[in-house]
DNA sequence: AAAACGGGGAA
DNA sequence: TTCCCAGTTTT
């Protein structure tokens, strides 16, 4: 079924001159475009695990993690092999950790399905964990130079500019239509750069707030420049704001070890390990001692309040009040907790949240 | 169609 | 504060 109406993207497109934007804009990229270490060859792997670290992250964030996870798992090989908790801290603090448990699985279906090649088939790759339609277009368009759309929020803002299109591009539907439009004007000769050459546009140039229109090298072709409505585009509703849930988290501790757990498999930050936490509506603090020993088998004495840590993430905040504990008597029973020795702390991933805990304990 | 899912940096 | 970032999966 054909979602977006071909009328609809031809009224946009009236007019346009895609040969010229074209050039402008892949003569722009490739003199402009900035050394990124996963732009020093094509390799699809490289271009797959940049893609999945570039979603919702800036490219400076990603550079360092990029270089240490490349060297870490060099092939497809390497990374379907390792184990997730190396995975995980690799991609410690970089948010998102679903991203790297559905590339690893992902990965280890290509090792043991195609030949330990990413495969070149639009389906195929679609079908691949965390691999939705901007990182299939991307990995086909830059690695395998085929001409499909990669559309993300630079493209949106971009196309929404150059194009005037006043849909809001928090819809999902929206994507759609942009993927119409730039299936119309994409460059048949040479997808990548044309892909690549938005997407760096949008970062460089055609940024969300006062953008350097006098150095674009498509303003020419910018319905929005040429109206005097840049700034009034891309259209996006606002998301609502964030729920607060309070904890308390206790550093349980004796001479030389410390309590730690591992999340669930499954939500958030899932897999990932912590210090013990409850929601402070489930509990209060006369009982906590009590709540300790049922559920971790351990006998403590409440120590100082270390502090109070607030951990803002897109969709909610942690308010986490923190507390020293001294183990009395007793061993472990809950099966995903452990005591472990407080050098050996930096072997496991932790969300940045609990690392802040650690600085302070 | 909407919500879940992290973290950092810019204005 | 608010918004944004080379989005995908689950509900």
């Amino acid at each position: 079924m054909k979602v977006v109406k071909r009328e609809q993207v031809n009224e946009y497109l009236t007019g346009f001159d895609r040969l010229s934007f074209q050039k402008n804009l892949i003569e722009w990229f490739e003199t402009e475009k900035r050394n990124l270490p996963w732009r020093l060859d094509n390799d699809p792997y490289k271009v797959w695990v940049s893609e999945i670290m570039l979603q919702q992250t800036k490219v400076d964030t990603v550079i360092p993690y990029f270089n240490r996870f490349i060297k870490k798992f060099p092939t497809v090989e390497a990374l379907a092999e390792a184990e997730e908790q190396e995975v995980l801290k690799a991609w410690e603090g970089l948010g998102y950790y679903s991203r790297a448990r559905n590339l690893q699985t992902a990965v280890k279906e290509v090792v043991a399905n195609y030949g330990s090649r990413v495969p070149k088939d639009p389906n195929t790759l679609s079908s691949l964990k965390g691999v939705g339609p901007y990182t299939k277009g991307a990995i086909l368009s830059i690695a395998y130079d085929v001409p499909e759309p990669a559309v993300d929020g630079n493209v949106m803002r971009v196309m929404s500019r150059v194009l005037k299109i006043d849909e809001d591009i928090a819809k999902q539907k929206t994507r759609k239509l942009f993927e119409s439009c730039i299936k119309e004007v994409i460059s048949q000769a040479n997808p990548s750069s044309f892909n690549q050459g938005l997407m760096e546009l949008g970062a460089l140039i055609c940024t969300p707030k006062s953008p350097s229109c006098s150095l674009c090298p498509v303003q020419e072709h910018c319905a929005a420049y040429q109206q005097g409505m840049v700034e009034q585009l891309p259209v996006k509703s606002k998301n609502k704001k964030q729920k607060t849930l309070t904890y308390f988290a206790f550093v349980i501790h004796d001479k030389s070890n410390v309590l730690i757990e591992q999340r669930p498999e499954q939500g958030l930050l899932a897999n990932l390990w912590q210090f013990p936490m409850v929601e402070l509506s489930k509990t209060d603090l006369e009982h906590t001692q009590n709540w300790i020993k049922q559920n971790y088998g351990l006998t403590v004495k409440l120590g100082n309040e270390l502090s109070s840590i607030k951990h803002v993430f897109s969709h909610l905040i942690w308010d986490i009040r923190v507390f020293q504990m001294e183990v009395i008597d007793g061993a472990v029973k809950e099966p995903n907790a452990k005591m472990v020795a407080k050098e050996r702390l930096n072997q496991y991933p932790f969300p940045v949240s609990h690392q802040k805990i650690i600085q302070q304990f």
